[in-house]
RNA sequence: GCUCCCUUCGUCUAGCGGUUAGGACGCGGCCCUCUCAAGGCUGAAACACGAGUUCGAUUCUCGUAGGGAGCGCCA
């Protein structure tokens, strides 16, 4: 049998973290046994799906690289399918019409909860025989009462539900369109899924889409549901925790592979393995080694694996992410050094790509902002010798490398009678404005001779 | 309220009856050093609680507490 998962997010809105995590797993899964990983958008709520929701899942998926190889999907679109197995449960008595009134179904939860029971249908429209004049209807599916349904869950182990706990939901709004629970059992149905993988906030949901699985007669997938993501102080993931849409960790400079890496690791581990590459994720990954305790999405793990991510890739191939980020800011690339280079000299002290971008910005225009404290530390009268000393150096050698920069920085300070350090950072403070920036060597290697040198003087023509 | 799920350092986790309870992030210290990082060494830091099973429980069982989810003509 070859194995087939799918993600199947609402568009309703942006696609969140932990929606991600649980796409992942389901790719993980599909990748890992040769199977097929489906795509499927569930928007039969209408009134919340929006295109703008969609297109953002779409665009999630394709910048993390999470490929299907079926679908995309769109309920909508199957609308003729639901009424026809609705019709299918009718016909066989596996569904029948239910007439109650919101209000009435809300009178019951109420006077249930009021005595301590469960709130649920009670079952009233059950044995109805004839329509009723002037109320449309909805139908609802016929759950066995009694018996217990047990589900096996991959990462859970054996869960048991008692029917009688359960009640008789509704399938089909009275607008004719299928509800939640059906278009599910359907759409798996119909694409032969084999495994579903989604959040435990579905796990009450399960034995209830396997009696409708059943009552169409379609086979049971495997079910493996995956612990919650909380945010950082351990309630549920939510706008205040700060960014929970992924688009947002792009926007911020952070790779799709370090987003990946610390989700994996969020739920699923391998030993003490903290960093995976795409093909040890596919290769390694394995259900029954998925935790089943929620975690929290804590991002200080996510900053040092993106760091890791950024020391260890081609610098050509993440440059365009640099470029991108410093149009964000405002600067243009092509006023200063190739973006691969920068890269390589800020990738040891930047956790993203929009770090860099905000610390090298000195290297494309002038210094947006210039610490004044450091001024009156590092340029001071003193100081004004060695610097002419060093512009003159500069302005003469004969090439433009760190190793030329530095020898002619070694010699002058040398001369001077003053350490390395003594001159380095007053040198930094006068061609970034600042006191942290690359060894100065490269710093100065990368802002070139020309912006160099006319820092250095003007730095020297302000000295005390 | 009812049903279901969960519980190892602050966080992510290893552990699958016997370990000095391991690793990673973060945090502290030291080293390195032109700044910041990175790196190396090092330190503090956890089995929620109570019973039971067992020669022996972090590990198995049951409670308690805490947390989460579900209980819609939302998904």
């Amino acid at each position: 049998m070859t194995v087939k998962t799918r993600f199947a997010p609402s568009p309703t809105g942006f696609l969140h973290i932990g929606g991600v995590r649980t796409a992942l797993f389901s790719w993980l899964y599909a990748r890992h046994h040769g199977g097929q990983f489906v795509l499927r958008i569930e928007d039969t709520d209408r009134e919340r799906s929006t295109q703008a929701a969609v297109d953002a899942i779409l665009e999630a998926m394709e910048w993390l690289g999470l490929h299907h190889d079926e679908g995309p999907y769109y309920q909508t679109r199957r609308m003729d399918r639901y009424r026809e197995l609705a019709e299918q449960l009718l016909a066989a008595g596996s569904a029948y019409r239910c007439y109650c009134s919101r209000d009435e179904l809300e009178q019951m939860r109420a006077a249930q909860m009021a005595r301590g029971e469960n709130p649920r249908y009670d079952g009233r429209c059950r044995g109805r025989q004839n329509p009723v004049a002037g109320v449309s209807s909805v139908l609802r599916f016929r759950t066995p009462q009694e018996g217990v349904t047990v589900v096996d869950d991959l990462v859970r182990g054996r869960v048991e539900f008692r029917n009688a706990e359960l009640d008789d939901l509704v399938i089909m709004r009275s607008d004719g369109t299928p509800t939640f629970h059906f278009g599910v059992v359907v759409d798996d149905g119909d694409t032969g899924i084999t495994h579903v993988i989604r959040g435990d906030d579905h796990l009450n949901n399960t034995p209830r889409q396997m009696h409708i699985l059943d009552a169409l007669g379609f086979a049971r997938p495997a079910y493996a549901h995956l612990p919650m993501i909380l945010g950082p102080d351990g309630a549920k993931l939510s706008k205040r925790h700060g960014a929970v849409n992924v688009l947002e960790y792009r926007d911020a400079g952070y790779l799709p592979d370090a987003m990946l890496n610390y989700l994996v690791r969020l739920g699923w581990s391998h030993g003490d393995q903290e960093l995976f590459s795409r093909e040890e994720m596919i290769r390694l990954f394995d259900i029954a080694a998925v935790n089943a305790s929620a975690s929290r999405f804590d991002t200080g793990k996510l900053d040092w694996i993106n760091q890791q991510y950024l020391r260890a890739g081609d610098p050509e191939a993440l440059a365009p992410g640099l470029v991108s980020q410093l149009d964000r800011a405002g600067l243009d690339v092509r006023r200063g050094p190739h973006a691969a280079a920068v890269i390589e000299a800020y990738r040891e002290r930047a956790t993203t790509l929009g770090d860099i971008a905000a610390s090298a910005g000195y290297l494309y225009a002038e210094p947006a902002r210039v610490d004044e404290a450091a001024v009156g530390k590092h340029l001071t009268a003193a100081i004004a010798g060695p610097l002419r000393l060093l512009t003159t150096r500069l302005a003469g050698s004969p090439d433009w490398t760190r190793e030329g920069i530095h020898a002619a920085m070694a010699a002058v300070a040398q001369e001077c009678g003053i350490g390395f350090g003594k001159l380095g950072q007053p040198v930094r403070v006068a061609v970034t404005g600042g006191t942290v920036s690359p060894p100065i060597d490269v710093t100065l290697e990368l802002l070139g001779r020309e912006k160099t040198l006319e820092r250095l003087s003007r730095a020297i023509t302000r000295l005390p």
